[in-house]
DNA sequence: GGGTGTGATACATAGAATCTATCGATTTGA
DNA sequence: TCAAATCGATAGATTCTATGTATCACACCC
């Protein structure tokens, strides 16, 4: 077994700086006897003599040397490890990889980021968009600190809190007869062509339970791949949607040819949520990220 | 104080290798409660968590991963220092700096050096020549390991062991009325012009102290850097010479117009001997060394 | 809901590092 | 030349600390 001692080496260079036992195991806040047995023990682990001592006259033989010059490069690169764990020490500072929906990011993401900027400056936040599956997946292999997603959610190892509840609202073309109410009941959607998005996004599953107790139209052929899709779809009347409140502000909301309309209360909703790993050394971070969003969201 | 210990380095990195605490254990040879205390020791001490434990899920912080990063660096040049040390084990292996008189190497070196290789043949000699005053003051600062001079010698804190006992001859000009003899006595010099060596070669003080009793005359302006230039020096007539035995081999002894004559016994001699710090690493090689030497030498 | 896998905890122990006191060798200075 | 000073090594006691065994606590899985 390689016994050496980070600190026998600091004994080693010490020495060698000061060619005193004495004066060296000051240096090393210990007493000269600790630091002389401590360099002896060293020589037998290593078995080779590294320092000459003769009264008056402390010198290093050959292996001393070279094994000093190397010794420098180990405790230096340990005393960079110390500096570089002092710099991950303010839990609010360093890396957070955080995941969202592709159904929440574009949408929550302008709300929220100045503010996070504002709150947490020291926090540098890397964004990705993942549908449910992958990003757990990614979460769960420590890819990611934080997923944004629709609860509740299977994730063994994890704890979610919620940060929002989103109603849906309905898109329809402009000219759709139901556009001209101010509010809608998921009953007014029968036997309405639904537009979905492409399987994955939970959004497509959350939208087509609301829907199934009604009976809709399926439109077997289409799954858009993103929103932004689904927003020309409507504007050409291919039928209707369900969007989350979030996105019908913004693009949706001043898209030509498509009107949004939210439901009477009870509006059916999606619940957003974070989620992160029991084991997570980020905690008090994701906390903090957690309330800006809380604050921000709606 | 840096606290870090690099079996806990170990532990680290095992357990980012293995993301297993049993495992890592048993790769380090310890009890996974040892190497599960060190570990949360070792995260305390930094002041960070280096690794997040989940059931069947042990994961890196980026904290973790970047200081595993450098530990493996440091892990690697520890075991560069014991593989470092043990090539140093072989007391007959490895440097050693011999340095010698001017008026020694040259003349001694040829005869020993192919024994010296033969019988050493891991000994790297490195070869110094210093005239008496730099090369003691270079053997005790620990710059060489042996020298090779004229006894006895004022060293404190070294040893000293006489190798051979070189005789001195005469240098004359051929045409001179002395080198008709077969045999000199040192009276025989009585006012000849002796030419010497310039100051700090002790084989200047020698030849003055052998002379000083018989009275010779000294050439005042002329001062030989090197028995080379002693040797053309003679050759034109300009005076004799006292040399070394060793030296009047060679080029001395084939030399135009130079005469080299031996005293008659008892010859006036110099003790030429090894001198090394008392408390050298390399007293074997030396010692070694010193032996063939004297086997050699004459 | 018990079985299994896995890391944490409790506690005892052996070994290591450290301290104080002192020795022994060597150099220095009157 | 002898006494004082310097300096590293040694002895013995003590305090830490790394380690092992036994056990717990928790989560996951069938």
């Amino acid at each position: 077994m390689n016994d050496l001692k980070l600190k026998d080496l600091r004994y080693l260079v010490a020495v060698a700086d000061e060619r005193h036992f004495g004066r060296a195991a000051a240096l090393c806040f210990v007493s000269q006897p600790t630091l002389s047995a401590q360099l002896k023990k060293l020589e037998q682990t290593l078995g080779v003599q590294l320092i000459e001592r003769a009264p008056n006259n402390v010198t290093l033989t050959s292996a001393g040397q070279e094994i000093v010059a190397r010794a420098r490069r180990i405790l230096e690169a340990s005393d960079e490890v110390v500096t570089l764990a002092r710099s991950h020490r303010d839990p609010l500072a360093g890396r957070l990889r955080v995941a969202l929906l592709p159904t929440i990011g574009p949408y929550l993401l302008p709300r929220v980021a100045p503010a996070l900027r504002k709150a947490l400056p020291r926090l540098e936040l890397r964004l990705y968009e993942y549908q449910t599956a992958p990003l757990l997946e990614k979460l769960q292999a420590g890819q990611l600190d934080v997923g944004i997603l629709a609860l509740p959610v299977e994730a063994p190892g994890c704890d979610a809190r919620e940060l929002y509840n989103e109603p849906f609202t309905v898109a329809l073309p402009k000219h759709h007869a139901l556009a001209a109410r101010k509010t809608l009941r998921v009953a007014d959607l029968k036997g309405e062509t639904l537009l979905l998005l492409e399987d994955g996004h939970c959004l497509r599953d959350q939208a087509l339970e609301i829907c199934s107790r009604v009976g809709t139209k399926d439109s077997q052929d289409f799954r858009a791949t993103s929103l932004e899709t689904l927003r020309h779809m409507v504007a050409t009347g291919a039928g209707v949607t369900l969007l989350p409140q979030l996105a019908s502000r913004g693009a949706w909301g001043n898209a030509r040819g498509v009107a949004v309309r939210p439901f009477a209360s009870p509006a059916p909703a999606r619940h957003i949520g974070a989620l992160w790993r029991k084991s997570t050394a980020r905690r008090s971070a994701i906390e903090a990220v957690c309330r800006v969003i809380m604050e921000h969201a709606l």
